[in-house]
DNA sequence: TCTTTTTTGGGGTTTTTCCCCTATTGCTTT
DNA sequence: AAAGCAATAGGGGAAAAACCCCAAAAAAGA
């Protein structure tokens, strides 16, 4: 008996799963061992059994991927991290990828070139698809390097609160009645979450705050 | 020979779809006579053939789940449509079921769940989550019977093009010079999104237009 | 063709935001 | 003990937004 891949899938739709389990089950060589629900069952199952190959969904309720892989890799640091991803995970791809995962498959894509995929990253290479770095070269370019990754941005307990109130469409009269409050400081905080998030105006702040997740929607 | 139950997939990942054939196919009545990644593309195939069953999803790009839905139901009032959603997708719960679908399978759902509402549905039952179906009558008691569904939101092309420039934080002088537009102008314009979307400001303006799909993010 | 909607502008007023400051309190870190 | 930061509160002023009123081309639809 040869030794088969080992793959854990690590996605919060069952459906997805049962799928993808069916599909890797048929190529000779892969077996998938174990599958998660979310970041923290995914941690769980490491203290057990360690796969050759994670394949990590990105968006997932509890804890995302990006989290997953920052604690899944702190501990066990040479596991191999793919990506699926979807089209509006666009604003996640360099996140993931200081976190450290070793490639990307979109699931537009189909199985083929998810096998590739794993097959290039166990011969130790990456994997990323051409549009990814194009679109790093061109973002960097455009807003330089440090543009990338975490900008490590903290908002207040504060400020956090005002911003919701801010995102419901309040005054600033109206959240310092809501919060018993001077409307004068609730300005000062304003100021701040327009200056700590470069944004313009209480408009731009929302959209910021939407992509950014520091605020549910 | 029997008669299979014919199914087509409407998914734009096209991992999700293989894997969704590879399950369906494991089960003895259930045959995947197509697939289609959008609308369009189903629409299309309708053309040639009619299943049984048709699995949709909500979420795609071009053309959404609720608009092919629709499209496909005027044209063949009988055809039988399984929404399947993702947890971020409640918020099209209603539209979906006013678009005409017979059914939902959350994707967190495993194969079983499926294989019992295509067969429910084939019956002429109706397959609705219980959570779903308690969130609709909680949604109808605090909001009234009138929040439920379309809205029939419709923003011009240019109320569109401001929207767009105020999320992304310019002031009506910077927005009308961009469009080489009167800076009164684009203050109507504001003014008519404030009154259509029902919101207070620009701030709330921009988490309507994102929790509503109006833009893109 | 006629009607409706969209898009385009104008005037004026009030409200709110945004951006400088300063300053006190309290908590945490060094 | 000192430094740093969060949270509080305020003065003052300029800019922008929001809210009224209005009207007239232009485009779209019936």
């Amino acid at each position: 008996m040869i030794n088969k891949v080992k793959i854990i899938i690590v996605d919060d739709h069952a459906i997805f799963r049962d799928g993808l389990k069916s599909v890797l089950s048929q190529i000779e060589d892969f077996i998938v061992i174990n599958e998660a629900s979310t970041g923290i069952e995914l941690l769980n199952i490491l203290k057990q059994q360690l796969p050759d190959i994670i394949l990590m969904d990105i968006s997932m309720p509890e804890m995302d991927g990006i989290e997953a892989t920052e604690k899944a890799l702190k501990k066990y640091p040479d596991l191999k991290i793919i990506t699926l991803s979807s089209y509006s995970d666009h604003i996640y791809y360099y996140k993931m990828i200081r976190a450290g995962v070793l490639g990307f498959v979109q699931k537009k894509s189909g199985k083929e070139e998810l096998k590739e995929a794993i097959n290039t990253i166990l011969k130790g290479d990456n994997y990323f698809p051409q549009d990814v770095l194009r679109n790093l070269i061109f973002k960097i370019g455009k807003e330089g390097a440090d543009s990338i990754g975490d900008n490590k941005l903290v908002l207040s307990k504060r400020e956090t609160e005002v911003l919701q109130l801010i995102c419901r469409g309040f005054t600033n009269n109206e959240i310092a009645e809501k919060l018993h409050l001077s409307s004068k400081t609730i300005d000062n905080h304003r100021t701040n979450l327009l200056s700590k998030t470069s944004t313009k105006n209480a408009a731009h702040l929302v959209m910021f705050a939407i992509k950014n997740h520091l605020i549910e929607i």
